[in-house]
DNA sequence: TAGTTCACATACCTTGGGTATGTGAAACTC
DNA sequence: GAGTTTCACATACCCAAGGTATGTGAACTA
């Protein structure tokens, strides 16, 4: 194996054991030099590739963000229609919410390990984007009331953000069916009025 | 002093100063050990009244809720039409997310620290359950579809924890008023459709 | 093949949360 | 009111864990 494979093996290695482990333990009751060892490198490697436990966990964070933006894009590029996208988009995040990578690394632990400020701006480079991008297109197209598109785009994130949370602890079927119900209910009260 | 009365004020100068550190530093920056020595007692003391660093912050959590709570519902009673109490409660809690208090402690650093399960169960025995309470009367009085409360308070919740946390971190008062004209839009779209 | 790079390993430091125990003044008992 | 108990802390110590400084040997280069 030569230098660079080994180097991006061992990079990948500790990315994936320490996601696993970020998201079933939680920032704090993780231990960097478990992760290592597990990996079959020291502590010392993983500074060698990461800033510290706060840069693995960072690295793991836009990992997650990214997966989640791709996940949410496919299932709204599915439809051409852009209330459909928007509907499929907020289903699908939704649905990943249930993911506990996503639930307890991305809206546990990420605000108050990396900081909101920092938080916001990864997110917004993947999921929170398309959400905007969504609506300003609603909003031209006259199905959506003429309105500043980003307070509303926070709003719905944080909606979305708490629903996911929510779905995730609790198992039952009927509950995730009940916040999408409720879900399309409030979206549905954005369309303008036709009368 | 009488003793009782000492162990008092410790507790409630060592939750105050508390309260300081979490909200200008977060959870994790916060030094137990300092937050004794400025209120002019030691570590053992802090263990005394509480159960270490983490018990410190629940009980600073659970003063900054309770608070919180107060205030949305002074702001709600202050109206009789359980549509207009809505509306005024919501708009309270966005205000109070300005506080940096409520912002870092509740927001940001509460669920990662307590867990979100916790933190959830705190949160309901604070404000969210007078969100749920009006949000039944509505449904109840026909102003709001007939539909699950609980999904509904909860995207709701969300969405204004959101806003709270958006909102503190971009003083510009024309932020304050979109945002509240785009919660009012939310609000609006919940009505029954009149025809 | 000699020299350089670099992907780690090793050893050590330091901070800070937690704990075990001591202490002196207030409260209580007789 | 002297002795005893209680208790609100102080003191001293432990140790886990993040961070750092430095060593090392295999891969790369000239």
């Amino acid at each position: 194996m030569t230098r660079e494979e080994q180097r991006a093996a061992t990079r990948r290695a500790l990315l994936a054991e320490g996601r696993r482990r970020f998201a079933a333990d939680g920032y704090h009751d993780v231990v960097l030099a478990d992760v290592a060892r597990a990996v079959g490198v020291t502590k010392g490697a993983a500074y060698h590739h990461f800033e510290g436990k706060g840069g693995l966990f960072r690295a793991v964070v836009a990992q997650v963000q990214q997966e989640l933006g791709e996940r949410v894009a496919r299932a709204a590029d599915a439809h051409r229609d852009p209330w459909d996208q928007l509907r499929a988009g907020c289903h699908a995040f939704l649905a990943a919410g249930r993911d506990p990578d996503v639930r307890r690394i991305l809206l546990v632990d990420a605000p108050a390990v990396l900081g909101w400020d920092e938080w916001r701006a990864m997110d917004e480079d993947s999921s929170a984007r398309h959400l905007s991008e969504v609506l300003t297109t609603l909003v031209e197209a006259g199905v959506v009331p003429d309105q500043p598109v980003e307070p509303l785009a926070r709003l719905l994130s944080g909606a979305m953000n708490e629903a996911a949370l929510w779905l995730a602890r609790d198992p039952d079927p009927q509950a995730s069916e009940q916040a999408e119900r409720a879900l399309d209910g409030l979206l549905d009260g954005l369309r303008v009025r036709e009368r």
